[in-house]
DNA sequence: TGCCGGACCTGTCGG
DNA sequence: CCCGACAGGTCCGGC
């Protein structure tokens, strides 16, 4: 009832911007520019690994506020708070061409950048873990006042043998998420970085966390 | 900007704001404001003796639905459903004069009215026990159209075992600026209590803060 | 109906 | 100690 034209608002917006016509091309004619896949002509932006609640049942990807402020600054409007309280749809594509339109939102509860709607479905069809890597770019181009293209990848979480956390301190308690994984049977690495996995949840995000609690920023870029 | 609502920022506007309702209601007392802990101008509303999910990780206090329809009206303003569907903010001002400020809302999947927000705080610093009485009064001035001062207080369960801080738990857990530098014995020794369950960490902490601190509130009294 | 997701909220951790 | 950030939750409306 209060939000009833929002969605509908948004698409329109964005297709009168050119987003739309992008998405369009992009999913019919994958080979429209032969240039596609050339990945030269972006900027990285930051990347994060993806906590269990981003791949949870929450639904939603917390966006660091650093990045999320500096990167996908939400009241560029100016005019009104409507863009900060409903949020913005902004389109990623993938490495595959495919585009993947999110919600993008600020929670005042949380004081928190999240996306929101649309995400569920990138981390089922893309097998998502808790531990991965999801990495967010942008056209290089200086294409003035016109909208970069913004990119979104993933790739699998660092091994345990890559050893992200070289050294693990002597303690008798790892708290994980609340609980102790300090004593766990199976803690024999996973040997591969499959995406594979039939492995439980539970496990999964056992190790992925082991070295530390605190999220990883792999890269601010 | 960015913090937009914190809860401080909303007691303290709250309690700019209550000043002149208070000097309005004062003129129907002349001792109000000398002595704030002159208890005889309240009327007494009910009281509950809580549950354990009442001071339990719910953070919320089911109100019985007789006493906040009588009480505590949600939608009495009429105009929108605003009020039934985010609640509102009630202020409390507890034995001390200290004002807590408690979102108040209707769940329509329990049917029940709940105190939610700043509840858990109220539960942390008073060591709310299950089976303790908190007791809701108002100020009995007929201020007329005027909201009249909220007053909330608590006292220990009665009957036997009563058991107030007379047995200081087992602690495992010792926290020295939020890092447990208690050695962990290999196995849970969590003895006594009486308390099954997998609350232990928690539970411990919140004994032990709730012995030191009644002590302190107690004396100053 | 069940699920998605929008808006809440809080405890924990680290600085 | 406080405080900002955020992980992990809640309820609930809409579809």
């Amino acid at each position: 009832m209060l939000r009833k034209h929002t969605y509908d608002d948004e698409l329109e917006q964005s297709r009168r911007k050119g987003q739309g016509m992008k998405q369009s091309i992009a999913r019919f004619n994958p080979n429209a520019g032969s240039d596609r896949f050339d990945r030269s002509n972006r900027e990285p932006l930051f990347e994060k690994a993806v906590t269990p609640s981003d791949v949870g049942k929450l639904n939603r990807l917390v966006i660091p506020k650093q990045h999320a402020e500096k990167h996908f600054p939400l009241q560029s409007g100016g005019n009104n708070s409507s863009s900060t309280t409903k949020g913005v749809l902004l389109n990623f594509e993938d490495a595959a061409g495919k585009v993947w339109r999110f919600r993008y939102s600020y929670w005042n509860s949380s004081q928190s950048y999240v996306l929101t709607k649309g995400w569920s479905r990138f981390v089922k069809e893309k097998g998502l873990k808790a531990g991965d890597i999801v990495s967010f770019q942008r056209s290089a181009a200086a294409a003035g006042e016109e909208e970069r293209q913004l990119y979104i990848d993933w790739r699998p979480r660092v091994g345990p043998n890559q050893a992200v956390c070289s050294v693990v301190q002597p303690v008798h308690m790892v708290r994980l998420f609340g609980v102790n994984i300090f004593k766990l049977p199976g803690s024999s690495g996973d040997g591969g970085g499959g995406c594979n996995g039939k492995r439980s949840v539970r496990e999964m995000e056992m190790v992925a966390f082991e070295c530390s609690k605190k999220q990883r920023i792999i890269g601010a870029l």
